[in-house]
DNA sequence: ATGAAAGCGCTAACAC
DNA sequence: GTGTTAGCGCTTTCAT
């Protein structure tokens, strides 16, 4: 009864929409088993193969709000993190991008800005748009999450909760490797610089601290530190005082406003004192000296959730019974650098 | 025939859609005038109250692919950048981000990875799943970008293109900014590393640097000096060949670069170097010394590309006649940190 | 200012 | 394995 807007700019510029139905005129088919052709249902493979030839030389490409109208799927992946300018994430973000785009599946990135309220209303949005989540250390509590995972397909990075699928890192192995690290160059009193207190990876972290009293290494926690360049600047201060020869920062960004607080101060790194940050972001090599780290996979850490993701996506679409939520620990690795040597006693000693 | 998957969950936990004809029943008026009270159709301001009264009862939101599939829009706008992992570009994706967000418009954010190759593949991709596009620093020669152009709305960011609206910050003259300065500081040769070779930016940058000539300060360009941070390591030493007491970096990243390179070898910046960067990246005020750079609105830069966009849209919707493209051109300024001072000879004429 | 009706392009139940 | 058919939720023309 009215005119439509057919899309679709072809290359000699004039416009026009090629739909299932003109692919199936010319292929001699019905528009019904074009789709099933398109979508991997069952058509014989001669057919399959005539309808994919048409559909080519037509240039055919479906249209994602039919589809999305038909199916309730959007096509599209979602994920949020806390803060687009932390090279952290955008690692991470990277990781996610790379498999979707396999795929050409829409990704659809927000942040938070580190505000927890944000996190619920961009959520739902988020959720409203996409066909599934990935959730990047996410602020909200654990109910509030199992909430969130019931809205739809969902993957938790850098948190675990029950019957939520997740990739994390060990974080707790790789402090523990800091700690022994620091236990090997004779330092006996270290100062850690603990995160957010309530996130999850600030949990994690600490419990690998606790591997000090075992190892002979007093751990003076300095609580709540921002994980920013400006929470380790005012952090530095803080654990000069506590007579600790090193520390261990809740994340790089900590570590590196802590070194550049250091130097102003002219206490010299590592002669003075030795400092380990967290996650082994690129900046962590451009630091003078690089800075000794626990490296991370952080693409990885992206890529694996996609997967898991998209394996969700399809166990769903199969209606396949729901087997116990993935849950994938990446490991984590000590980079020694240039930030860590003898703690000063030692030296004493050695000379 | 079928049943289709009903979506959304209430709060009570079943799962019902709430669609148009359920408001239009509630309201008691057709469906057609809640579409029009909805989406700003002509309709009498009592009727618009009740359907919104009823709307809101309800709990209705509109299904985004119903709508998109009679309108040809959906609703989502698209953001390139050439690298997410560059924390410039992550400032330019929050202001976007910020615009969209208030009118819940979901964004698509994709990167290129610096590679113009997947620059091409990711536009195509992008503008079909958006009803805009920005593009941020795009690496295409000005006909592919008319092209683009042509494809949908577009708002173009550090890029200018006859015909294509767009936003830029004023480098020309942060460079000058930054040449005068270093000027008065009794700078007479300065070295210019310049940034890729086929960047509207760098043609920009390079323009300002020619101010040089004509207030007695000699300008010894290194070319094409890749934008990062490794970039930077590279080309300190090459600076230093060339007998310049200053060094003009095409961005923050190559200068902080520099900055750690020269600090390895041990020259001091600034008493025998001086550094200026371009940007003002937050990494700028982290640096020991902290970076003298050109700063630039980058959050302002996406705010105003997005509002240019969705000005575009706007107008489209109206078939309003086609005003000329606007340009629109932030400030630059240069922030005077501590890696600029008086230059060496200066500082001899001066004890 | 409002309602009726058509149809956007696609998929899925059903019959053969 | 394939065609027929109905309908997803919405917007817009047309008539009133």
């Amino acid at each position: 009864v009215f005119r439509y807007r057919r899309a679709e700019t072809t290359d000699e510029g004039d416009t026009v929409t090629v739909t299932i139905h003109d692919v199936a005129r010319e292929a001699g088919v019905s528009a019904s088993t074009v789709s099933r052709a398109m979508t991997g249902g069952t058509v014989s493979s001669a057919t399959r193969a005539t309808v994919m030839d048409a559909a080519a030389r037509l240039g055919y490409r479906p249209n994602r709000a039919a589809r999305g109208l038909t199916t309730g799927r959007t096509g599209a992946l979602g994920l949020l993190v806390p803060d687009l300018g932390n090279p952290y994430f955008a690692e991470v973000i990277k990781g996610v991008a790379a498999r979707t785009r396999t795929r050409d599946q829409p990704l659809l990135v927000s942040d938070t800005d580190e505000d927890s309220g944000l996190e619920r209303d961009t959520i739902a949005s988020l959720r409203r748009s996409t066909d599934g989540l990935v959730l990047c250390s996410p602020r909200a509590d654990d109910a509030a999450l199992a909430e969130i995972a019931r809205g739809g397909p969902t993957v938790l990075i850098n948190r675990r909760v029950d019957g939520i699928p997740s990739v994390t890192s060990n974080m707790t192995d790789g402090v523990e490797q800091a700690l022994r690290h620091l236990s090997a160059l004779g330092h006996t009193r270290v100062a850690y610089l603990c995160g957010p207190a309530d996130s999850w990876a600030e949990r994690s972290r600490s419990e690998g601290m606790a591997l000090g009293a075992s190892i002979g290494v007093e751990v003076v926690r300095i609580p709540a530190i921002a994980p920013t360049f400006d929470g380790g600047v005012y952090a530095a201060d803080l654990a000069l005082t506590t007579g600790a020869t090193a520390i261990i920062a809740f994340n790089d960004l900590i570590a590196l406003g802590v070194l550049n607080r250091l130097t102003s101060r002219g206490i010299s790194v590592p002669a003075e004192m030795s400092l380990i940050g967290h996650d082994d972001i690129e900046m962590a090599t451009m630091s003078h000296p690089g800075l000794t780290t626990v490296s991370v996979s952080t693409v990885k850490l992206g890529t694996t959730a996609a997967e898991l993701l998209l394996r969700l996506l399809a166990a769903d679409r199969a209606d396949a019974g729901h087997e116990p939520a993935a849950t994938v620990v990446l490991p984590s690795a000590l980079v020694v650098r240039r930030t860590t040597d003898l703690a000063p006693t030692a030296q004493h000693g050695r000379s």
